[in-house]
DNA sequence: GTCTATAGCGCGATAGAC
DNA sequence: GTCTATCGCGCTATAGAC
């Protein structure tokens, strides 16, 4: 076992852990049971619970905008590609219907986190936002899409839609009622 | 100072907790130090956490549908309650820009919550969507409202965009963000 | 009904052997 | 790089005096 394997097998802990039950309810005790060492060895690779939390955000962060890049590279309609990303907040509950985005549990404490994991939440946000707006945009433009307002109001919209449905259906239905919802979103906005 | 007036400010000081930092980052000890007894003196109150959980969120239900049934009950158009509706969200947000709704918070901890306190949770989430699709419904009736899809539907995506909205504008624009987030969405469902 | 005191546990973090 | 052992803290909850 390499370094690198065991810190991305603490990761891989870590965020599921997140993703069901909060930071907070992500411990070093929790990780080292899922992993397989004990908990002052996770110290050796995340010296603090904040380096830890960091860690798992920006990859997060950065695996999650590489598949959303993906899809919206696609030589394909507007429509198609907006279909295409809000499948990927499916991902989470497909695997096993408890898990939110990291984002929408990091945003609820988000109070109780340091500036940095904060940071990233906002980011996250941020890059959401920026990709969802220019992609309304310019599916306005095709006429692909037909609403009234900014595109990035709507994608304001979009994203917040999103990261709620995702803890609705988790507290109640599941991916089926999330799928219901992003579905009724997407009829919304086709022209 | 009578019982229920301490049991009264347990609960407040408990309720004001939980949507800043959710059900895990509050804590007796906190709770304590905002009312100005002794943690113990809880208990002679509330026996356990889960009883103080509990009776939050029944308590935040109650009042909170009482807010929203003096709303739908008015005699104005459909499309300015369901207006008043949605201001009904900023309020937590308006008191001091850090408070998220209720249900926000404890269906992001909905697993590590006790059966009683996570069935407050999705009962909450049921009377809301209940009530969004009957005043959907009439208003598409009464030519107020053009959608596509049912009623049922469209007040799913209401409710998940409200309460994703009020977690986004949390972790950055505050309420600025979550008026124009709600702005953009009436605008949407508008004839 | 509120208090002091304390039990018992899980937490993040550190020291030091191997 | 992982281990054992331990520190110090905050937590929920209980016992018993006033």
């Amino acid at each position: 076992m390499t370094q690198s394997d065991t810190r991305e097998r603490i990761l891989d802990a870590s965020q599921n852990l997140i993703q069901r039950l909060g930071a907070n309810g992500m411990s070093y005790q929790h990780v080292s049971e899922e992993v397989g060492i004990r908990k002052a060895s996770i110290h050796h690779h995340f010296a603090t619970k904040t380096d830890l939390l960091q860690d798992v955000c920006s990859r997060y962060s950065e695996s999650f905008f590489a598949l959303v890049d993906a899809q919206l590279d696609r030589e394909s309609s507007a429509v198609d590609r907006l279909q295409r990303y809000c499948k990927l907040f499916e991902g989470p509950l497909c695997e096993s219907d408890d898990l939110a985005c990291l984002c929408a549990m990091l945003g609820a404490e988000i109070e109780s986190l340091d500036s940095a994991p904060a940071a990233e939440v906002r980011a996250f946000i941020d890059g959401n936002v920026s990709r969802l707006t220019k992609l309304l945009d310019e599916g306005r433009r095709h006429g692909e899409f037909d609403f009234v307002g900014s595109p990035r109001s709507v994608a304001q919209m979009c994203f917040s839609l999103l990261e709620g449905a995702t803890l609705i259906a988790r507290a109640d239905g599941g991916i089926k009622r999330l799928r219901e919802i992003t579905r009724q979103m997407l009829r919304l906005l086709e022209a």
